[in-house]
DNA sequence: GCAAAAGTGTTATCGCTACACCCATGT
DNA sequence: ACATGGGTGTAGCGATAACACTTTTGC
């Protein structure tokens, strides 16, 4: 491709404030949760709200949402996928500003608990949600809803959980996606048929005396899953 | 929501030039078809394009799609939906420029051929299309793959067909959509069994000497199928 | 009367759902 | 020994997939 120069021609065209606003998923074993920041800067300092920060000219929108995931939770290669845009007029009470939402799914036991009290940050249950400012409830409320369709038809579980994790975890990570219990030999039988999981010899017994065994994600046996033409479903 | 001067606070942020690009899809009863343009301005003049334009203050970035829609193909209510952001850093060899990319589906035949003409337009089938400028093959790519998993669980093929249609074309539309042969039985069984369609005493006989019965798609019978917990599949 | 597409039913198979009991272990 | 959660198998049902023939009508 030559370079051309164009300067003349987009010249007459209006530049535009770019933000992007990160919602961030978590899963504590029991619950899912929304990670929420405390505002530093007017307007609306010390309200909830998603965390996020301007675009420049130097960065790509995905490196401008890594890159705050990274400052507010220390991590780096967290699952992080674009939401959608939001560009109602007066959407910022100061001045227009278009925000590109991104959701991302971090294992809260990888988490760097320093950053997030620095940032004057909380994880809230789904169904104890603060009023957030700007329109953030509703980014909220699309990516819940995004991460339900998508858990249908991907395995974007497997990024919540540890890198061990016990089937009954992940059952408990699906009842609280699809907010309905589920059946725990239909679940196994079917999780297990897909052959994703590697299952080591180690237990966790922090949930029964028993003790569960641990499983990890395969994410080669994954790749072979999908060429087959198979589908992860439930 | 207080109105606040933050002028000042906002003030040192860059701001960007923003764009958006609409990927237009069609069927016309045989094949389902991507509408393209030759670019009118530098730099690139005279490539095949995606149609589009830079956004302003003063519009959201669906306004400004349907504004594209509107000049470019004369419809005003046409399905339109938002793909996702296109931002890498040289992505336009003149200026950094991110674009939204939307998708949008429209009948063929409520198609005002005037406007097409005048934007020096064409409709090409999926198993032919040219060489873009920019990022807009892959913009392309992206579209056609949302279509293709969005058209498993939504009933997008309506908005692609006349107001009214035989199931004969809505099956060969879906045939095109998963690129495979199905089972003509199975899939009028299937339709019909969801009771989202209304048969008509009207057929149309251009398919076939006996004539096919023409169906209207029920929007309110369809939001009940939804509302009974039912999902559109196949 | 024949070619060409529309329309119609049945059967076998497979996958999902529902359901109850034993196992291992810490206390 | 008992309480707690982990782990296993089966039978019935419903949905899907496979499959062939009749109907209508323009030519």
């Amino acid at each position: 491709m030559h370079k051309i120069n164009t300067s003349i021609l987009y010249s007459g065209q209006e530049k535009i404030l770019l933000a992007v606003d990160c919602i961030i998923f978590g899963f504590d074993s029991h619950k899912l949760k929304l990670l929420l920041f405390k505002r530093k800067v007017e307007p609306l300092k010390g309200e909830w709200s998603l965390i996020g920060s301007f675009v420049n000219n130097q960065q790509t929108l995905q490196d401008a949402a890594k890159e705050i995931l990274y400052k507010s939770t220390g991590l780096s290669n967290v699952y992080l996928d674009e939401l959608k845009t939001y560009s109602k007029l007066d959407r910022d009470p100061g001045e227009r500003v278009i925000s590109v939402a991104y959701f991302s799914l971090i294992r809260i036991n990888e988490f760097d608990i320093e950053n997030v009290e620095k940032y004057d940050a909380h994880w809230f249950d789904f169904d104890n949600i603060p009023n957030l400012i700007l329109d953030h409830n509703e980014m909220v409320k699309d990516a819940i809803s995004k991460l339900r369709s998508k858990a249908i038809y991907q395995p974007i579980g497997f990024e919540l959980l540890p890198e061990k994790f016990t089937i009954p975890q992940l059952q408990i990570l699906y009842e609280c996606v699809y907010q309905q219990k589920l059946d725990d030999r239909n679940f196994r039988k079917k999780i297990l048929s897909f052959d994703i999981l590697t299952k080591t010899t180690e237990k966790d017994k922090s949930g029964s005396k028993k003790g569960a065994f641990l499983y990890m994600f395969d994410n080669e046996k994954y790749k072979e899953f999908v060429a087959k033409g198979n589908n992860f479903e439930l």
